[in-house]
DNA sequence: GTTTAATCGAGACGGTACGTCCAGTCTTATG
DNA sequence: CATAAGACTGGACGTACCGTCTCGATTAAAC
């Protein structure tokens, strides 16, 4: 979809400020009546466009060491947080999230959720202890290297995700 | 300062969306340039508004209990949290934050960095195991409740704040 | 034809501002497309619909008092402009008129010659200097009624319109 | 006043239909927002043009001929409208005048009445028949052309406005 | 005690983007 | 096969704010 590939360009040239309703329709060659048409404004447009890019989201695979699928999957994360391209939409999309409750949920439950389930999903399997709740479990994965990537209190590398995943396992296990 | 107090009133009562230059000067019974005068934006004045609030930080209280000065100041920030006019100033500078470097290093230095060291100063002297990075620890206290905030993804309770103590120590303590 | 009376009503309801195209075409239950398939634009159909209310222009009677017969169509005329809901139409025409030549064309040849000549044809028999110009003495009829209407100068009256008569007919007899 | 200037040049130079509030703006280099302070719409507008341009009414000479000077003012006036691109304004007023009541009232009231007066200030010393109506008289001589002008209907020459006042004036004079 | 300078409120200014409406064209599916 | 339905590009609308820029009026300092 041209308005979606538009967007994500502007947003990866240029960053959120200049990410308008107007500038979308011009670089896709379209009415601006034709977007607000389809979308309700420039979260759901933002949101379409992350989803589009495919991060369909896979269930994470089970080596039966629960460390390297870990290591694989917040690597991942990181790696996309710490590109600026890559993660532009992302950022954008958090910035709608925060002053548009319909469309947080929306990005909840389409996004988000599919997300932390197949890494629940997969700590279901690996070794922990029984009584860690899941949905906590997973937030000890993914809070602490969002927190950082949002307030650049400190690098996203890979060694980074791998403290972030050993700590973690050092909660989770006995 | 009554710019300040208007700007936290408009964010308390209708959100970020309506937080503009000109109803802060109109709120504040003061001329626009008055308030350029002195700060660069939006963004500057929300995060004075905030510092003015005066959560000046204060060290964490060394009870001996590592666990109960945790949750003590973990259950505050959740509360802080889950109050939608207490957090609505921390929402609108996160918001600005995400699209302004220069504020972004601010906020980290002014507002962050002293919350997460007066967190690692408890930690240093709390018992735990010695090569966890004490960045690390800080950010698997926070990073998992503001996680959870921005995203909406479950609730902000005192449980829920005991939970996240809890599973932290896990990883901290041998 | 459902669409010239669409356009008839929504003038008469609400004026020309809200004579649009689409109005036109919802109302006459009908697709845009077939109405640019049969007009060129809104001018066109206003003049069609315009004639199709089929104020057939008739030869003047010859009752042998020319003062007679002049305020027998004066008055009528007068009429006409006089009622908002009746005169509407001709309004709209008007509009369109001033700002496209080629409608001008139409509505002159169409509408005005056809009413003009009725007059002329009956001011040739009746009783007049001859060396009266007989387009100038049409207008010294019409002009100022339609002047008046346009500018909304004065009443549109039937004492009005016979004084416009009488000054007429003192202006082309001896 | 640069924004009724660029109003009538772009009158003048391409008429009506591109006459857009965004086109004055951009051609007095303006915002529009200054636009929509100092005046209600276009109409508003157009009039400030046409009254600035300083057709300020004077008095009617009284030579002691009357029918030289009303051959004087009918032709001036005939000869503007001649000019398409003097009349530009004119056209551009009527048309709003036509769908714009409270406009319709204010050029009554700034333009017209005031021409109008005049005419019957003169009338009222030149010697005519003591029953005619001066309202009347006016429309006599500025009726006809007003209605061939707008309609087309015929060539708006020096001869026809003197055609114009010779059969006014037999309509006056005894 | 008067003059001068700085600061303030108020708000006009040139701009940019908003979200809406319609024009006129093009596409689809229905009868 | 023409039609209604309506999506499409395009462009103007009138509004809201942005950040800059005059304005007087009010204070405070300097003389």
């Amino acid at each position: 979809m041209a308005i979606l590939t538009a967007a994500r360009e502007l947003l990866a040239e240029a960053g959120y400020a200049e990410l308008t309703i107007e500038a979308i329709a011009a670089r896709a060659g379209v009415g601006k009546q034709t977007i607000y048409r389809w979308w309700r404004g420039k979260g759901a447009i933002i949101l379409d466009a992350l989803m589009e890019t495919g991060d369909n989201v896979e269930p994470l695979p089970d080596s039966g060491d629960l460390r390297a699928d870990l290591v694989a999957v917040v690597r991942a994360t990181v790696a996309e947080l710490a590109d600026p391209r890559l993660s532009a939409t992302t950022r954008a999309l958090t910035i709608e999230t925060l002053s548009n409750d319909e469309l947080a949920e929306q990005v909840r439950d389409r996004v988000l959720r599919p997300q932390m389930e197949a890494i629940k999903d997969r700590l279901r399997t690996g070794p922990l202890r029984p009584e860690i709740n899941l949905d906590q479990a997973v937030e000890l994965l993914i809070g602490p290297p969002y927190h950082r990537w949002m307030l650049r209190t400190g690098p996203l590398t890979d060694e980074y995700a791998d403290g972030v995943v050993d700590l973690a396992l050092a909660a989770f296990q006995k």
